[in-house]
Parts: C-alpha cells; structure tokens; sequence
DNA sequence: TTGAAAGCGTTACCAA
DNA sequence: TTGGTAACGCTTTCAA
C-alpha cells in the first residue's frame, strides 16, 4: 500500500540507487533523469520512510524534551516555544513529563534513547546524575535548560537566577521592605534565586528572613496558600514575599486577599517567570521574567548545531531576567 | 558502540533468531537457553532498536498530538493528562502545536505519517478536512478530542459542549440574569456551547444577545478585554458575560475591574474549562469543568484498543460538565 | 528447541 | 551518469 523507493524506481524506469541520490541531493544525476523521478515522486506522493532512513545512520529528526510538569504555564510556554523554534527547523519535539521524579526521568532517557532521538532538552529538575552522565558517555547531544550543571560540560541555556533574585531583593528593598518571606521549592534554580536575594540583602546589611522554609508538595498554589498562612500568622510578620514562581505567588495574592491584607500595602508580593498568570491575577503581579521564546530558541539552535557537527562558539547561553513591574509592589 | 541483537547471539552462544524469541516471548525456547540469554542482555544493558523494529512492520509506540496551542492552560493540562496516560501504557507522545492553522495541521500530519506514528490524537480545530480523510483513508488510528465530526466514523472524545452553555445559561438566568454578553472564538465546540446556552434563553423566552460577534485573534485575554469593553459601553449592557474559556473569561474580569465594575455585583461572569485558572484569578470564576483526566484516559485508551486491534464497543465518548459555581457569579 | 535466511525501506560504496 | 549490492537491527517463516 504504502510506496517506497522501489515503487519510484520501477515507475521511473531507473534503480533505486538513482533515486536515493536524487532524493539527497547527492551524486551525479542528469537533469533529464531528475527531473523525471522527481515528477513520479510527485506523482506517487511518495514520502521517504524516516525509520529506514534513520536505521542506515541518519537521523531521526526528533528531539527529547524532559519537563517538569506541562500544567505550570512556565514550563508549558517553554514547551510551546521549543516545540515552534523545532519545527522551523524540521525537528519534532517529544514532550516526556517527569513530575520532578528521578525514576521518570530515567526511565524516559532510555526510553528515548531506544527510539533514537537526536538530542536531549532536560527541563527537568535531575537531583539525580546518572541518566544525565548515560547520556553524555554515549555522547548524545544534551543541553540543559534552566538550570546549570557546573559539574558536566554540558550545553545549557538559563536566565541568570542569581541575578533574577537579585532584582527581586533590590526591587523590594527600594520599596522599603526590610523583612521578607520567601516561598520556593527546593530545585537548583531556586537555590541559586535565593542565594541571589539574600546576597542584596547581605550587601544591605538587612537581616534574612529567619525561619524559611522550603516548600514541598508540586501542589503550587496550594502550598504556597499554606505557607503563607504561616508567615502572616508570624508574631513579627513580613511585610513583602518573594516567591520563586508565578504560581506560588499566585497562592500567596490568594492566601493574603483571604485574609483582607491589602495588596501591596499591606504585603509586597513578587513572582518569578512573568507567565501569563502574572497578568490575569488581581493585583497584576511584579514578576522576574525570564525571555522564554529566546530560550526555547537558544535550546534548538544549540543542539542542532551539535547534530548537525556545527561548532558553537558559546555552549553555556545565560539570558539576563528583566523585573517586570505591577501593581502587587 | 551500540549494542545489538548480534552482539548478544554471539556472547549467549545462540543464534539471533534465538535472541530474537526471548525478547518477544515466542515460538519455544528452552528454560536455560532463555536465562541464559537474559543474563547476557541484562550484563550488557541491551535495549531493542525500535527503529529496526518498526522497519519490520511492528509498532513505534509512538503517538501524534495535534494541539492549537500549549500555551492555553486547558490544552497544557489536556497534553498533560494524555502523556500521562499513554506513559501509563508505553506510549510516547509527540506534541505539535498548530496555531488552528489549517497549514500546521496538515504539515505535521504528513510529517508525523512519515515517522510512521502509530495513531493520531487530534485536538486542533480542523476546520478544513483533508488532512484527517488522508488518515482515514491510510487506516491510520486517529481519535478526535474536544470536537466531533459527525460527518466521519471516527472515534472521538468530547465533553458534551451543548449541555455545557446549557447549564452554563441555565446557572445564570436562575441569578436573575437575562441580558447576557457572549464571548467565543469561532469553533466548533463553541458554536456547540453557544448553541446550548442559547437553547436555554428560547426555553425561557429570553432574547439572545442581539449583537453578538466572534472573537479573533490568538490573544485571548488581550481579545476579551477588548470586546468585554465594547460590551460594557453599550447603551444597553450586559449584566452577565459567558466566556467559552477561561482565559477569555479572565480578560473579561480584568477589563470590568478596570471599568471600575464590581464582580459578581455589576457583572457576572462564567468561564469554560474550569483550568487552574479559574481559581488564580480574583474573584475565583465560575466555570463549566470538563474531566480533563478523564478525557485523555479515553483518548488514549481508545486509540490504543484500535491499534491493537481491541475491539470497542463505544466510538464516541461523551462526558458530562459539571458547573463549578465560585465568586465570580 | 534452535538456526538460516529473507525481508522491511533506505543509504552509500564501488563498479560499470 | 547510473546501478548492483551490502549494510542498518530486527522479525518471521521454514527447516533442521
């Protein structure tokens, strides 16, 4: 039913080895020829196979993607503009959600690597290496994305956290807040937005915030409500709350509003990734955004550069965040 | 580098056809000659081609999701139910966004054909129908989500639009509602909840809103803000707003907080989708959910019964939205 | 119970 | 400029 090759080869009145090349571009085919395989192509509507073109060594066109979870619209607008900056170059992007879950993760990346894929985009969190390092001994192009791993040389693409968590201190403290909560979970990411914003409260000499906690749970919104409940039941309660993602500040606005504080007066709240939710909620939430389409296009170009034998110059991409400024400060 | 089927002939002391019998669990084999390949599998971490595989006719395990537009939270969480379900049964899922581009659609099926995916699950808009006869003709399992089309016997998985305006009106009328602005892009499953939320008005002898219009655009929060304003200006204005999801029904409380209307006082408001949105925004929105789990276990399950050639009893599944009543009503 | 060999749809090398 | 053919890694039929 399907046609193959052969199919062209025999209508065309010529071998299959001829029709390969004038596939590919390769060798040295008559114009006549070409052109008149070309039209029975056409004609048949034949469409190579990418298994068995695959199965001689070539590649799939097709990329891994390990994600968190698609229903945090950070990590679902980082897909969508994967997946766009993809398919402008030919690519499909299979999208594996991991739930932060170190067995997922691994269970994926062979599953993948058993299917071929070209390359991998890790979004996921990877406490745990070794999938990652199965990677690289095989010598299966990785980047990293929006996290770093300093220990390997591997591609990676990333705001600057430290940075982004720099912005967040400062921009509160010029708003006059000197006690502030922080809402986040325990990922590399959030460490280094942290270790950013206590950094400007340091350089400040303003004390940091004395019982933090990390969050736990994937709940978002839910955790963060919880958590925020406590921080505002606190004798000495802050006065600002900087939550390492747009979600959980999303539950902070929530949990404040429940409990008639006034947003910003009586609490400050900033966010992180400047999703969509940092527009839709009320007040609009003062978010670090992270530029994500350049993100998503940095992560293709990168790994099919390295498909592709192309050399890069700059294999560790770092995007500066920007504050973007809104009613909840 | 790679090691094959070969390679574990040769150390087992077998031949491949052997190796071959113990991986699929056919033809008969005996105890030590089946344990003994296993251990040199396991010793040498063997994983199958499943490029080599499906060259030989079998399944690649891999599934096609056509999808608008990851970025809308109910997509997002519908792509997120789907891959977890067919992890569940070792599918792989490759998402591809289509913008409702009729040209996307096509493209990425035609490319998804060559991959030689095992089935289709089709949630973009598909106004033009060519693409999906291509599949149906080529017996190419395909279901349709969050649409049907009568016109074809294909399986398809939907919750019931119609009851969903239905209730949706209903609920809003019985808050003394009768003037009621509509807010849609022009799909078919809107028309669906228009068509029921409309059917409820002539049972109550209500006027339909005399000068509704679709809404274009991608922008769907951008879009509801700029109709819900216009809405708002009319001489004679709404004291309700249906939105059929709940990214436009955000926009519309935006632009009626901006207007200085209070919600639910001066204007209610009910969504569709009942995403993670509905309880972000301020005040929560009342929304039609439909049992996104649930929907993307029956893709998946569907399709993947008809790839393995189970017979199912009902093609066409239908759930029952349920109305999540909140503040915004 | 095991194995030889053909076949799946391509690519690429080497001859012609 | 063209074609024959081995190779890619696996499944399956048929013999042994």
């Amino acid at each position: 039913m399907k046609v193959t090759i052969y199919d062209i080869a025999e209508k065309a009145g010529v071998s299959i080895a001829t029709v390969s090349k004038v596939i590919n571009n390769k060798g040295r085919i008559s114009v006549e020829t070409r052109e008149n395989v070309l039209a029975v192509m056409k004609e048949l509507n034949y469409r190579p196979s990418i298994i068995a073109t695959a199965l001689t060594g070539k590649n799939t066109n097709t990329l891994g993607l390990l994600i968190p979870d698609l229903a945090n619209p950070f990590f679902a607008e980082l897909a969508r503009s994967i997946e766009d900056s993809a398919k402008d170059l030919d690519y499909n992007v299979v999208i594996c959600n991991t739930d932060y879950s170190s067995v997922k993760e691994s269970e994926y990346i062979d599953l993948l690597i058993q299917k071929q894929v070209d390359g991998f985009i890790l979004a996921s969190g990877f406490e745990q290496m070794k999938p990652v390092e199965t990677l690289i001994e095989r010598n299966i192009p990785v980047v990293i994305v929006a996290r770093e791993l300093p220990e390997f040389a591997v591609m990676s693409v990333a705001n600057d956290d430290y940075y982004g968590g720099y912005l967040a201190a400062q921009h509160l403290v010029e708003q006059g807040h000197q006690y502030i909560g922080i809402l986040g979970r325990d990922l590399w990411s959030n460490r280094e937005r942290i270790r950013g914003f206590n950094t400007y409260l340091e350089e400040q000499e303003i004390p940091l915030w004395p019982n933090f906690k990390y969050i736990e749970g994937v709940e978002h919104v839910e955790e963060a409500i919880k958590e925020t409940r406590r921080l505002l039941s606190d004798a000495k309660r802050p006065t600002a709350i900087f939550a390492c993602n747009d979600l959980l500040a999303a539950g902070a606005i929530r949990a404040a509003r429940d409990l008639d504080f006034e947003i910003p007066e009586d609490l400050a709240i900033v966010g992180y990734d400047d999703t969509s939710i940092a527009t839709i909620v009320q007040p609009t939430l003062t978010s670090v955004a992270q530029p994500i389409p350049e993100i998503g296009a940095a992560c293709i170009s990168l790994i099919v550069n390295k498909i592709q034998g192309i050399p890069v110059q700059n294999k560790n991409l770092k995007f500066n965040p920007t504050l973007m400024i809104r009613q909840s400060t």
